[in-house]
DNA sequence: AATGAATGAGTGTTCATTCAT
DNA sequence: GATGAATGAACACTCATTCAT
């Protein structure tokens, strides 16, 4: 296994510090210190502040993305698809808290600078492979009609509200105890009614 | 009508800073040249920066408290019941988006901050009301079997998501449109199986 | 006994303050919530804050100038003039801490301020009441030539440095307990030799 | 000789605004102005004013420490180790007078403040050096029998009088032109009686 | 690639003072 | 005489960023 080069324990202590001081108390000082890296080094790797937090941006996502990717290749139904969706998302969050929390909360600032664009980009591809998935599904009718934006957030805003709060600290159960019972309702919530 | 007052004017004026520059980026010298009080002023009536936070945060969410109490009042039916949770949620943040969109962004700030637990009071007591409306209904087995805060996501959730991204400029159609489809998903996700 | 004066009480609530703060660190509130007095009525009555500095200086000193005016009086010697000149100081100090400690470190400040010339007559004149009563034993050789300056500080200079540790709370050992010892010694050092 | 380093350049600009506008009224920017450092390097050494502060008061009690560690060396008696006590600190006040004025007027705001210990544990060292140095002659029964506090009152205390007053411009004299008779009265004033 | 001293515009906050009531 | 809301200049301090080594 390669030892994580100096930009990996740059972005790694980025998102320690994040997580403990929230994305805007934390200097550059900060990151420095808990990298271990110079102050040189950090501006040399990433040029300025705003590019550390879109490149860890965009590694969480990508990370989630890829971990999306590899079930949709085994998913064999609609079903399978919708709750897909649902359990790899909360997976992921499980498996990655201080990830999750980065990136529900730093979107907006993210898609306001200077990487916005390229966030968008990535969002749309990963959108429209979602969308290639269930295409075939949709034209046979699968699923209720509605609008894509309300697709995506029936079947991810509930999972999405209880991540949030579990990350905040505001949960006392755990997030993965209603995996199941999360992509069941989803399903149910978009499948077109027997 | 009386005119509102210096507190109010100042409230109103940080409230339109939040939304074009985002909390952390609005300075105090914004809100001052916004509400056309003095810095001293400022200062005397809030105290801290921290504190305008506080109150206008604590102001939003009882406005929307005080709107879902009055809908609570006429509502005869557990499906009335959470229906009503979806619309007067989507309603207020369509009359109201430029708090909405403060008060989704700023939670944990608040939380963190020292009028926290004054937040933490006012969201029990919220979520006890709402409990409460729905004791009834739940003893009666109306209910699919789900932990409290799995119910709030379920029902919440979509519309939250949907108006995270509206807020952000995100979606192309209206809000509103998506009202009913969501008040009916959210009833037949939590309802028990016929 | 008549009740204090509404400037009485400010003047006893600053010394509090300067006494627990120092002078710099007091502000005007701070007097306002010790003495009762609103912000107008405290500068109803000194007009600033450096006149109140000034009024408890002034003050202080006449105090202490009484105390010497009334010991002189009965002083029937040379060796009774200074052993008095220590003693009663160190009971003044005992008896006003808190005003000694004030009037020890702001000399300077209230000097170069508005009421610097009051202060620098005051003084000149207590220092020429003291010469004039040492007046007629100088001419009797009683004393140790050396210039006047140099005899105060040799009187003075001891008990004051004591002072100030004590007031500082530099010593554990009450300051009254070296009295006797320090009107000794500035009574050796300052008379003629034998 | 080597460059005075930026740390010390701006010290020395510090001590000089101390002398002219006090310690209080001193502002940052006056000490930026007089050194020529940034505001950013000021920061980048001392952290906050408080520190430059103490850095200087340490400084200078250092300075004046040596200067006596030096004579001590060379003191071959009781007499002239008192003696030096107080020519040494009149020399030292003399060729420094902005320090001896800053120490004189700062040493409570040192000692209330985060280097507070740092400076009562240098001046147990100063003391105890002093004490060591008369140990032999005590025992000897050399000296008249009084406190510690007393006796370093008796030996210093008209010299720093005399010292306030020259320093604060209010002595038209030289101060040096007491310096043998202040020495000469403080080993009188502490020597046993023959 | 790495370092860290230096920079300075910008920030939240303080506080003596004023003045209409 | 008394009140206290309003004022705004002034301050200590922060921190992203640069650049010579």
């Amino acid at each position: 296994m390669a030892r994580p080069s100096r930009k990996d324990e740059i972005l790694q202590a980025a998102l320690a510090c994040f997580t403990e001081q929230g994305v805007d108390a934390t200097t550059i000082e900060m990151i420095r210190d808990r990298s271990g890296a110079s102050i040189g080094s950090l501006y040399h790797h990433f040029g300025n502040k705003e590019r550390i937090i879109g490149a860890l941006y965009l590694a969480g996502t990508a990370q989630y993305a890829e971990r999306l990717e590899h079930g949709f290749a085994k998913a064999g139904s609609a079903e399978a698809c919708v709750k897909l969706l649902v359990t790899s998302y909360i997976d992921w969050v499980v498996a990655n808290p201080d990830w999750a929390r980065f990136i529900l909360h730093s979107r907006g600032r993210v898609e306001a600078g200077e990487m916005g664009e390229a966030l968008r980009e990535a969002n749309r591809l990963h959108f429209a492979r979602i969308l290639a998935a269930l295409a075939e599904y949709r034209q046979q009718g699968v699923f209720r009609a509605m609008a894509d934006n309300c697709f995506a957030a029936v079947v991810i805003g509930p999972s999405q509200d209880l991540a949030r709060n579990w990350l905040a600290g505001r949960s006392q159960s755990e997030l993965g105890a209603c995996r199941e019972l999360l992509a069941q309702i989803a399903w149910e919530s978009v499948r077109a009614n027997p």
